[in-house]
DNA sequence: CGACCCATTGACGGTGGTCAAGGGCTGTGG
DNA sequence: CCACAGCCCTTGACCACCGTCAATGGGTCG
């Protein structure tokens, strides 16, 4: 999820690079629009999604620094991408990228790694969107975030009581996880009144009992 | 979604590998189990899906001759693969493919193509899956499986009473889509009262009016 | 012809969406 | 320093879409 590349080759990298800055809730990159650029984001959050003409949003992920943006395109962005606070990247046309890879072919290799990673997690989430419950999505929800975290290594658990910031808004995590704000809060209320989590404060929760947690998201029998 | 990849480097490439024949119905590659290697099927039919304890069921897509299988993977497999129809393919562990791409650049560029493309569909079913309701899920179905089809060209509709085979039972699809076999069953009967569609047979059906089809499915306001 | 499987249709119920009211936090201005 | 506005979150009441359960229909194969 976070950077795929040594420090060396981003350097060499980003020598073909613009450096952009963003103000919170930039649209950087529209869908539909044609796919000029890949991106690597080196400070803040972006949140990637995809709409309906009435308005409906699905986010299909959030990129932190290091992520290296653009994959999930054809002759077209296959996707929006919004600043979700100050953000500085680095961004280069996809001409450029051909020729970085001539110098560098190991960057190839790694771009490769990158998506096929992209679409573990995407199967992932589709598993999710398409087949589990309200509170399921919350739970899976809570325990991949702390992965992403490094709260625990991947596969792992947290461990009991595990303080973990959560830096979105109800609205954002409805629209990742296909719900409404209304029944994200109810199922969060619902966890904490189970005593599997705690809600210190809206952007803070602690993992009370991740085991339960895991049950939950795995629908273990 | 099909072939990626020139026969020359089909042939190159298949050198290294071994040729399996699978009957209906197996599953040749499970959820969770060491990913030991890449496949490309030659005939027949696989389905990829994801599975929850309780048989809960996520197909993340269908695989036709010249696809490309094993993307979605890291040290494990991310999803399970089965055979629908009799199937051919050829099987190559992934230390060989290592060793193709040394002698063969190309195709390392050519699997990154195909592992972006399977980005922008995954992103696609997310907003499905996450956002749209049983009838815009079975329209939009529709109109992928016609491009998948090449009835028509990509982004373009198809034409009017356009026929359509569809080889898959209601429950794939119903897995396909996150819902019910019922529910996958009452949308096709609505949208055939609507006279959007026609069912002749349960595995054809004729695409009436794709303009309608199409305003259900991207919720045209 | 009958058995079996799958799809369709109907009746009913539940999960989650919609609409609306109330609460808490933050920032601003008097 | 307090008051108030504005925003977001929470909670409640109600409702609708879709899932569940069950009966029926149709096609295929023995």
């Amino acid at each position: 999820m976070c950077n795929a590349l040594t420090d060396d080759e981003l350097e060499f990298l980003t020598r073909a690079a613009q450096r952009v800055s963003l103000a919170p809730g930039t649209v950087f990159v529209e869908e539909g629009e044609k796919a000029s650029y890949f991106y690597n984001i080196n400070q803040g959050n972006v949140r990637l999604f995809k709409s309906l003409p009435d308005g409906r949003r699905q986010i299909t992920g959030f990129a932190g620094p290091g992520y290296f943006l653009g994959l999930a395109a054809g002759e077209n962005n296959a996707f929006s991408a919004e600043a979700m606070d100050h953000v500085k990247l680095c961004r280069f046309s996809r001409a450029s990228l051909m020729a970085v890879f001539e110098e560098l072919p190991v960057l190839e290799r790694k771009l490769l790694d990158v998506a096929m990673h992209e679409l573990v997690l995407a199967q992932q989430q589709m598993l999710l969107l398409g087949r589990k419950t309200a509170i399921e999505r919350i739970a899976s929800f809570l325990l991949a975030w702390a992965e992403r975290l490094e709260i625990c290594p991947a596969g792992r658990l947290p461990a009991p009581n595990a303080v973990m910031k959560l830096p979105l808004s109800r609205t954002d995590l409805a629209d990742y996880l296909g719900l409404t704000i209304e029944t994200v809060s109810r199922s969060l209320s619902q966890l904490k009144r189970d005593g599997i989590i705690d809600i210190p404060n809206i952007h803070e929760i602690i993992l009370t009992r991740p085991r339960a947690l895991s049950e939950i998201a795995e629908a273990a029998v």
